[in-house]
DNA sequence: TGTACATCAGTGAACGCGCGTTCACTGATGTAC
DNA sequence: TGTACATCAGTGAACGCGCGTTCACTGATGTAC
């Protein structure tokens, strides 16, 4: 059953955003090609009208995300507050795509490794520009510190089965970054 | 055929070291049962005698791990130095575990999870007493803090191909780890 | 201490299963007239 | 504008493969005497 030019862009932008949620959620290779196709209400056997291949689908899906991903804008406070919340630890599936994949691509392919390359830059550009009360030196080495805190946390968060600790770590991370950001101006 | 009981411990260890290092080199999923006990020297038979499942092998390859890693133990300097190499970053197989695994622990076994959660509360006590100049709060915040920064940074510097940019995030994790540590009596 | 034999760690063929991928087919789309 | 038909997005059965796991077998170990 042949579908309209619209149906099929409006299918395939479907599938990237079905992809993206399921990796994050369950990991590159834990998702099926099938599970994806079921997952956006279309059969597995048109997957190869859209993709090339698994693994194509897998550096889309991630470009896709990053791209639509723009947190760290306007409120640094802010974004540092929720990126680091219980909420956003529980909600893997719709959360940031670093933390939920930065680990495993590694293992993926060279167009997924760049995609992550520029979702990185540009995620440190933008928290950069959320610091403009520094000057340029400690501005990047802010930015990119907080960063790697916060992604950081996260994961950790994540990995361990103490709902106590886990907390703690957001928290204390929090308030680490804080710290940080309030006193660059070093010595 | 039949080994001494001591051989048998043996290759039960080396099985472990084994599985240990090619998780962290390839990730969970990517090693197969055959796989490891080829690399210790034995056929994929014989694994069920050492152990009830992958899954098994996964949560004791950990605890294995984790247990063995003792790293920031004295010289805190020292130690997040050579966390945040190069060289670190590029020997994932032989490196930290936490790095490597931790983002995947989320799909293993609750097992696996436990294993986990032990090896981060002794990691976050082994950094807190190599801050003793500190008072506790600040130490503490300060532990899990730059422990989150040291993880992050080394995942983020694995998953991108620009190597100028990868070098620079470990550069600048570690500058704002030591500014961090180094002012904590915060304002 | 020496021997006979039960034990059991390790072997390798075989299993069932789910995966990524292919392909002949279907029928709505959209174009040529 | 209306019709006839070529196109091609999506379907679902089928494929080959590698995986985790099982099992009948082998032969060195280690114990009973």
């Amino acid at each position: 059953m042949k579908v309209s030019r619209e149906q099929m862009a409006e299918n395939r932008r479907r599938i990237l955003e079905v992809a993206s949620r399921l990796f994050r959620d369950k990991g590159f290779e834990a998702v099926s090609v099938a599970e994806v196709m079921k997952a956006a209400g279309l059969t597995h056997g048109g997957f190869y009208g859209h993709f090339r291949s698994k693994d194509d689908l897998v550096a889309q899906a991630l470009a896709h995300v990053l791209a639509a991903d723009s947190g760290g804008g306007g409120d640094l406070r802010g974004y540092v507050d929720a990126y680091l919340s219980p909420r956003h630890r529980d909600n893997a599936a719709g959360g940031c795509p670093t933390a939920g994949l930065a680990a495993t691509i590694r293992h993926q392919t060279p167009a997924a490794r760049s995609a992550m390359t520029e979702g990185l830059r540009s995620q440190i550009d933008r928290i950069e520009k959320a610091l403009p009360e520094l000057d340029p030196a400690d501005r990047r080495r802010a930015a990119i510190g907080s960063w790697a805190a916060m992604v950081g946390a996260v994961i950790l968060a994540r990995a361990i089965d103490d709902s106590v600790l886990s907390d703690e770590i957001l928290e204390q991370t929090r308030a680490w970054i804080d710290a940080g950001i309030n006193q660059v101006p070093v010595s």
